[in-house]
DNA sequence: GTCATGTATGTAATATCATAACATGTCAAG
DNA sequence: CTTGACATGTTATGATATTACATACATGAC
């Protein structure tokens, strides 16, 4: 369960984290927090919009819509484009996921409901994105925007480079 | 001149600046220190690719690469969708032009040859795009890649929010 | 309960963005 | 004047995303 079990093979994304862990532990835990977060929140986790995020936290990387589409679909859920794209939207509004925009594609948020302002770790090589708190990154962002008059709202951080073992291997 | 023409109106992006200039002026130093820049590295700055840098600097927002495309095609160059990637590909690759990932579009760089990590700031009322210097925000970043081991080699931060005037018709 | 209302889902069709593959043209070194 | 490298043109297709509309389900008013 641990390691690099699929790393880039398959799809859009990698691994979410680059270090070793409880896969089925993590994915677990991040689930029941969602469920509590919407509960609070009033947001309604609904059949497709909850097992749209179990399939982003099993796959463990960044899958495209399309590649959800098709778990869906094989569960008997709607098999055209606005089913995935819709229960996507949704999981982003509610800080439960996160489009990265250099892979066209979604991965489960990993520390829901903590404020974060994520940066994404995109490795070149293998796809695997790691998603990271970097609240210096905000600040930062908002101190240049302040110097222009703009007022931000969010903000989308990726940075593409090479993972730790990548590295390793590569260079 | 100067001020807030054609923002928001036609396209992707509004204007590149939020701030009132001369906007032939600047247009034409830059174009100037392109072609100074390509000179001095060798880099064949053809006329597809300078015309397409022409192209962004006179829009002076960001323009899809279909929208630079229909420009190319009338004044005679192909009008197949690889001509404008090409170009556009080039003008990236040389730190001439940069994609803005959210708005799908590409924007002249406004400080090519200057070492900058760009942050960009995107009006979501007016579509209008601002290039800030945030040396900040790569040190940053770069401070949280040394933490997971990840070698960072380029970075996309973009921020959604209101730009000023915006900021004050809306609230 | 049942009706009205808002929200969610399903489906069809299409729009938009991007690339692969290959042919042709250009230019400078040898 | 040929060769090799690079640039451009063109065809075709792939990948991503949205609009529009129909249907179903939940919730609260009565």
């Amino acid at each position: 369960m641990a390691g690099a079990e699929g790393r880039g093979t398959t799809g859009a994304g990698g691994v979410v984290a680059f270090a070793a862990h409880d896969h089925a532990h993590c994915a677990g835990e991040v689930m029941a927090r969602a469920e509590a977060l919407s509960a609070a929140s009033g947001a309604r986790l609904t059949p497709v919009r909850r097992r749209t995020l179990e399939i982003l936290l099993q796959a463990h990387r960044a899958l495209g819509a399309y590649e959800v589409l098709e778990h869906l679909a094989a569960e008997g859920f709607g098999n055209q484009p606005p089913v995935a794209y819709r229960a996507l939207d949704f999981l982003v509004e509610q800080g439960l996921a996160h489009r990265i925009r250099r892979l066209n594609a979604f991965a489960a948020c990993m520390h829901p409901g903590e404020a974060h302002s994520p940066v994404f770790f995109i490795c070149r090589a293998c796809n695997a994105v790691a998603e990271a708190p970097a609240e210096a990154v905000r600040r930062a962002t908002e101190a240049a925007a302040a110097g222009i008059g703009f007022s931000v709202e969010r903000t989308t951080v990726e940075a593409l480079g090479l993972c730790p073992a990548c590295a390793e291997v590569g260079a």
